[in-house]
DNA sequence: GTACTGTAAACGAACGATGA
DNA sequence: TCATCGTTCGTTTACAGTAC
């Protein structure tokens, strides 16, 4: 098997930081660590990007059990190891998510019970994008008027690119922006509630399938993962964006995707402070689309089905022995246990 | 033009959880 | 016990960039 650490770096890259360059982040925050420890330097004297780093730091120890005396214990040498599989994981978790992301986004985006017109094929990109009406709509910065043949034919040709800190329709509920309140319906949007349970809950809990089928754990269960995160949020709608896009291949900085760009801007609003009563708001409402239906109490579907058994049962055995009570016998059935 | 290198996607096998 | 499904991981493939 291979390390834990890309197992983590899975989770890291899903949850944390997705674009970090986890090398440095090691270095640094050991180095910060120690200055912090022996009292050289206190958190207050960091600089708000310094602190910023130092807690994506502290959330990589945190998810990584054993991380912190590997670290503090090994050489630069084992520092340059753990920070490469941590990497490996990121990049192959974002990989497989992008991959099989890529075709399902097709489902999401056709009217139902309709078709795309022109159809989009499910493993080719190129004719996504701005070439097409509905990916192109999707994809069109809120603050352009997509029905504007002039715009479509810009956007199209390449002349019109988009930057990465113009928030795209397809982040919106119901794919409406309201320009007198900006923060209405933002990061609301159906695609993004099911890329984030394709992801993150099984990709068939998308459509309700899981309930009476067998599934293996998911991602979310895997790594006891009890709340949405915001950059977990923002790493999705990153992925939902490339998946859109005509783009072929994944690249953090290519000018047509903006990727690395628009994923930072989106975690950068989230992390906000003076934005939290709205982002508070938010991860409510995640939270009520992604786990209370699927975790239940952070139950399995296996261990709902067998605590139903227990209970019915207890129940049957209760039942018994109420009935040979009454016949003047009793039963002293061990099997009967006080609710835990 | 060719060889080399790095990166991301595609693919398939292994593994484990689950219900029948 | 078996079939199925979802996640993970290793390998292969494709492609772009660079050096010569």
């Amino acid at each position: 098997r291979s390390d834990p650490l890309v197992h983590h770096g899975r989770h890291f890259g899903r949850t944390i930081r997705t674009f970090y360059r986890i090398q440095p982040l090691i270095k640094n925050g050991l180095t910060r660590n120690m200055k912090l420890e022996t009292g050289r330097i206190t958190e207050a004297e960091l600089l708000p990007s310094e602190l910023v780093e130092h807690r994506v730091f502290r959330q990589l120890l945190d998810l990584s059990p054993g991380l912190e005396e590997r670290l503090s214990s090994g050489t630069d040498r084992d520092a340059f190891y753990a920070a490469d599989m941590l990497t490996r994981g990121i990049d192959s978790a974002r990989a497989d998510d992008t991959k099989s992301l890529k075709s399902v986004l097709v489902d999401w985006i056709t009217p139902h019970g309709g078709f795309l017109s022109p159809p989009i094929q499910r493993n080719v990109k190129t004719d996504r994008g701005f070439h097409h009406p509905r990916t192109g709509e999707l994809l069109c910065p809120v603050n352009l008027d997509w029905d504007d043949p002039k715009v479509r034919k810009d956007l199209a040709s390449g002349n019109l690119v988009p930057s990465g800190d113009l928030w795209p329709r397809f982040l919106y509920s119901g794919y409406e922006y309201d320009p007198s309140n900006p923060w209405s319906g933002l990061f609301r949007s159906a695609i993004l509630v099911s890329a984030y349970r394709h992801v993150f809950t099984s990709p068939s809990s998308v459509s309700g399938k899981s309930a009476g089928r067998a599934t293996r754990s998911c991602n979310a269960r895997i790594h006891g993962m009890k709340t949405v995160t915001a950059p977990s949020i923002a790493y999705i709608a990153t992925q939902v964006r490339f998946g859109l896009s005509s783009c072929a291949s994944f690249s953090r900085t290519d000018r047509v995707t903006d990727s690395e760009y628009f994923y930072n801007l989106i975690v950068e609003l989230l992390e906000d402070p003076e934005e939290q009563n709205e982002v508070s708001d938010l991860l409510m409402w995640w939270n009520r689309q992604i786990f209370p239906t699927y975790l239940s109490e952070g139950r399995t579907v296996h261990q709902e089905s067998v605590l139903s058994k227990i209970k019915e049962r207890r129940r049957r055995l209760l039942l018994e022995e109420a009935q040979n009570a009454n016949r003047g016998g009793s039963v002293d059935n061990p099997a009967i246990q006080p609710d835990s």
